[in-house]
RNA sequence: GGCCCCAUCGUCUAGCGGUUAGGACGCCGGCCUCUCACGCCGGUAACACGGGUUCGAGUCCCGUUGGGGUCACCA
């Protein structure tokens, strides 16, 4: 087979959502896997609701995910001439007529047709009149009316269709621009697109576009058509389902190959595998096992897996995501060996970068207030007196690795007589001012001697009020 | 309504004529434990229905029902 050409064509009418992500991981998946190519194309030939943020929101949605392009992006407004060659070359070989139709005409046509309960569709008055180009001309298409169309989709098998369902649509409107159908079918043929995977909202425009592929003498493209995702009422996805476009889930602290791993289950799978990295998915896609039926988005199993994968990523690529929240946080952090062994004692307590970020705050900022809770269960006299030692105790230590810490607390706990709970809790609350942190001797080692020192000092000094701090 | 697509736990799915119908999320127990998590162990829960075909159907065929999509000078 010759390469694989794939394309994403999304229209700017608003931000890329779920659903279009969707369908562009499985186009970029199946060039890259194949070694093919993956083109971008913007659809903006509907000028009323093409806008230009949509179209930055659109690349700025693709970049976070990391789906790149070979080629483009084109923009339909930019290529009128080629549409209109193509209309006019249908027209000479006999395939479109000139129609002077009213829309008014038209609707009458169609309410007729509901009243007497038949389908809506053009009547053909124009088709043998020959009618010469004229302002406000459209152009038709002129449709078989007989016989059947089959689309031989490689998820579903065959589907037939009866020509005699099909009207002679229009592919250029009277103001000269082209139509949907025949924008797409142009684009794909002088692209040189051969594999065509699309949302399946799209199998009943494909017996009009095979057909206009076969009057322009082009070779008809592979075409998978993959199911939708649907929200949890199992209706079309929209806005009343909750966060539908990708960038609000890069604002949620997603991290994208999450996303994307959630995305492709949604519909494919690979045995019984859940985890996917961005790499084994270009490995192992295929179209081969891309099911049929719909599926419900589920916020939750993204959830889960967003976590997974947070947990599984090294430090590095963790901190390219985690570094625009704790900016947020007034943190001023920046890629270096502290940020990673920051992350790597919280990663497998993050379901998100937003939770990472609040997680890391403490590591930058000494605490200005105690956990009135906590002070009453472990900040008490003795916990006190317990802390005391310990800072002497650490001052003496050379060593600040989780290994060498341990034998310090040791000590304390048989000079004390405290469990290990005793000692934990207060120093927690003094180096976090919470209760809730990582595991105590990750903590410290990161923290470093000084650091920890003087917390202890300055949570001592808060207790016996000779601070402003207090619980 | 016409045309088209789809149908396994609540959800995502494995299954490709013979399985105690498997995994994941969620939920419920338990273990681990310095907090919170992670992790681990166990449990809950499904073949929409009716006919065929077959020695044998979740798996093949037909129908019913249900859900979805689409019927523009939108894409």
């Amino acid at each position: 087979m010759d390469t694989i050409i794939t394309r994403f064509p999304p229209s700017p009418t608003g931000y890329l959502h779920i659903g279009g992500a969707r369908t562009a991981l499985f186009n970029w998946l199946y060039a890259r896997h194949n070694g093919g190519k993956f083109i971008l194309r913007i659809e903006d030939t509907d000028a009323a609701r093409s806008t230009k943020e949509s179209v930055d929101a659109i690349f700025d949605a693709l970049q976070w995910l990391g789906i790149d392009y070979d080629e483009g992006p084109y923009y339909q407004s930019q290529r009128y001439d080629i549409y209109r060659a193509h209309v006019d070359q249908l027209i000479a070989s006999g395939n479109a007529y000139y129609c002077t139709c009213s829309a008014q005409r038209i609707e009458e046509m169609r309410q007729a047709a509901k009243a007497r309960g038949e389908n809506p569709r053009y009547d053909g008055t124009c088709r043998e009149k020959g009618l010469p180009a004229s302002p406000d001309a459209v152009v038709r298409f002129k449709t078989p009316g007989a016989g059947n169309t089959i689309l031989e989709d490689v998820i579903r098998g065959n589907i037939v269709f009866s020509n005699a369902e099909i009207d002679d649509f229009i592919i250029r409107r009277s103001d000269g621009s082209p139509m949907y159908n025949l924008a797409v079918v142009v684009d794909d043929i002088t692209m040189g697109i051969n594999t065509i995977i699309r949302g399946d909202d799209h199998i009943s425009n494909t017996p009009r576009q095979i057909l206009l592929y076969r009057a322009l003498g082009a070779s008809v493209p592979v075409f998978g058509h993959v199911p939708m995702v649907l929200g949890d009422d199992r209706a079309r996805l929209s806005k009343r389902h909750g966060a539908m476009s990708v960038t609000a889930y890069r604002d949620m602290g997603y991290y994208p190959d999450a996303l994307l791993n959630y995305l492709v289950r949604l519909g494919w799978s690979h045995g019984d595998q859940e985890f996917f990295t961005k790499e084994e998915l270009v490995e192992k896609f295929s179209l081969k096992n891309v099911g049929k039926s719909a599926g419900v988005f589920n916020p939750e199993k993204l959830l889960a897996l967003n976590a997974r994968h947070i947990h599984n990523a090294p430090e590095e690529k963790l901190a390219v995501h985690l570094l625009p929240f704790l900016s947020e946080k007034g943190i001023d952090a920046r890629e270096d060996e502290y940020l990673y062994r920051v992350i790597a004692t919280l990663k497998a307590r993050s379901k998100t970068f937003v939770e990472m970020a609040d997680g890391a705050e403490f590591y930058y900022f000494a605490p200005k207030s105690y956990d009135e809770k906590g002070v009453k269960k472990f900040l008490q006299p003795e916990n006190i007196k317990a802390l005391e030692k310990l800072a002497g105790a650490l001052r003496e230590q050379e060593a600040f690795d989780e290994k060498s810490l341990e034998p310090v607390f040791q000590k304390i706990m048989e000079e004390t007589g405290l469990g290990f709970g005793k000692i934990a809790q207060p120093l927690r609350l003094a180096l976090v001012g919470k209760a809730v942190s990582p595991g105590i001797f990750e903590m410290i080692a990161v923290l470093g001697k000084d650091e920890t020192i003087s917390r202890i000092d300055q949570c001592i000094a808060a207790m016996s009020g000779k601070t402003g701090i207090s619980a």
